[in-house]
DNA sequence: ATAGCCTTGATT
DNA sequence: AATCAAGGCTAT
């Protein structure tokens, strides 16, 4: 009686508008979960997490009755509200590849009750509701700015610049084309294993496997009896946030095992100015400056490297990748930067990728007005993260932030990089939520500081801009694509 | 076989 | 007493 009053509010607070977008924090209070398995709507958590009514039918009946399905096509069939009867086999190897519990379905088929799952059910709404909370708040504050590339800062007085000699770097490597080689889509697509196939159109995320890092806390709990033990390689734990494994999002150690090796792409760039050292005569010795310059072009090579070995980022077409490297290359730049000065720990240093350490004091003292102030601003931002103890998992997600920037202009596939940057936000605020529960709003302080990078990337990109106009940048240089790629395809 | 609705009962 | 995830029932 009452019972029926109960279940239609609880749906109502369940099902709202469906034509709502997921973005849409701010209109929705309590916006809309989707069953993992088929996105029908979700009427409630059934063995082990959010499902819709069908999908729970399906899978206790099939566990229950301990079915076994056979696929005819090939044991990847999709499944959706439309196409779920269509391949129970596929279904159900869903069912547990999202995480659904077969020692939640009961051998002895007692009614009503509580299972041990009751109080992570109570976790994972008070995370939720936090989590919406906190992005709701975090996206008030941060629009995420796509800002004008052309620049409020206003050029400095050539006068207050080291003076450069332009005589004195006349080799050739100074002379710009107008137009570089497109060194970006060269090193996109150069290591050829770019598969042919990029058919991808629906939001949904890709199956990924999980590293051995994260090990499922639950999938060894025996219930033999009902006869289904995961198949090999198949843990049931590929949602991003799973209530079974709270504070540690696979999606967060996964963006941390792309993070390439420091020492590796140290040595690289090492080698590599060591080379172009040799091939240079003995006497040419390049600028501090352009020295600089090339360090910074190398270490961009190692991001887009970086950026190409990331989830996600390998489903986008190459013309999305450019976009998105395009937009916010300086930013990674300069984020790797700070991260360095971050580990480094040092106020009154400079630490390169090189490994070489200089000391503040004479970069100061060398360069003009606008270096002093990139540099110092950069300090700055270095000494609050350092300061807050920013952790290298936090880093791998703000990196996939900036790197996955819906505001893109041009995006084939907007709708994806918006749906990645809203699965980072969330493994990020669920991790910092567990890994730092007393400071409660660490997920704000992170998201805060993007802005920061963007600001001081924009000031940055507008010094090289105006170095290069000086004639002191090297030329030839994915560095210099980049900054023209972004001003001629403004914003 | 599916999926929407109903009943149950430990927990809060 | 209310909640809500289990299992059960049944028309399609």
């Amino acid at each position: 009686m009452n019972r029926c009053i109960g279940l239609r509010s609880r749906s109502l607070y369940l099902l709202p508008d469906a034509s709502v977008s997921v973005m849409d924090f701010t209109s929705n209070e309590e916006f809309e979960e989707l069953c993992p398995v088929c996105g029908d709507k979700v009427s409630g958590y059934h063995y082990g997490l959010l499902t819709c009514e069908s999908c729970k039918g399906f899978f206790k009946r099939t566990v229950q009755n301990n079915k076994r399905y056979t696929c005819t096509q090939n044991q990847d069939c999709g499944i959706d509200k439309t196409q779920r009867k269509r391949c129970p086999y596929c279904r159900f190897q869903k069912c547990l590849s999202v995480g659904m519990r077969l020692e939640a379905v009961r051998a002895d088929r007692m009614r009503g009750g509580r299972n041990k799952f009751g109080p992570m059910y109570k976790r994972d709404r008070a995370l939720k509701q936090q989590k919406r909370a906190l992005i709701r708040a975090s996206f008030k504050i941060e629009p995420n700015p796509t800002l004008p590339s052309t620049a409020q800062t206003k050029y400095p007085h050539p006068g207050s610049l080291p003076t450069p000699h332009p005589s004195s770097l006349s080799s050739p490597e100074y002379d710009c084309p107008p137009l570089c080689p497109p060194a970006l889509g060269v090193a996109l697509q150069s290591y050829g294993s770019f598969p042919a196939q990029y058919q991808y159109t629906a939001p949904s995320l890709p199956t990924r496997s999980i590293k051995a890092e994260y090990p499922d806390a639950y999938s060894s709990s025996p219930d033999s009896s009902l006869g289904y033990p995961y198949p090999d390689g198949c843990l049931p734990a590929s949602p991003h946030t799973s209530p079974m494994n709270p504070g540690l999002p696979p999606l967060v150690l996964e963006l941390v095992s792309c993070d390439p090796d420091e020492e590796q792409v140290r040595g690289k760039i090492c080698a590599f100015l060591h080379q172009e050292q040799s091939g240079r005569g003995k006497l040419d010795k390049p600028r501090p400056f352009s020295l600089l310059c090339v360090m910074a072009d190398q270490t961009l090579f190692s991001i887009v490297e970086w950026a190409r070995s990331c989830v996600f980022f390998k489903e986008l077409k190459v013309g999305d990748q450019m976009g998105l490297l395009h937009n916010c290359w300086s930013e990674l730049l300069l984020f790797d930067h700070i991260c360095r000065q971050v580990r480094h720990g040092r106020e009154n240093s400079l630490l390169l990728i090189t490994g070489q350490e200089i000391e503040l004091s004479a970069v100061l003292s060398e360069a003009g007005l606008t270096l002093n102030s990139l540099v110092q601003r950069g300090q700055e931002l270095a000494r609050r993260l350092q300061h807050m103890q920013v952790d290298r998992r936090e880093v791998a997600c703000m990196k996939s932030l900036i790197l996955f920037n819906p505001n893109v202009k041009l995006l084939e596939n907007q709708q994806f990089v918006e749906n990645v940057q809203e699965q980072v936000n969330s493994a990020l605020l669920e991790y910092t939520l567990y890994s730092y529960p007393q400071c409660f709003d660490r997920f704000s302080q992170l998201i805060l500081r993007l802005p920061e990078v963007r600001s001081l990337s924009a000031q940055a990109e507008d010094y090289l801009c105006y170095k290069h106009l000086c004639g002191e940048v090297p030329c030839n240089n994915l560095l210099m694509e980049m900054l023209h790629a972004k001003r001629s395809t403004a914003v």
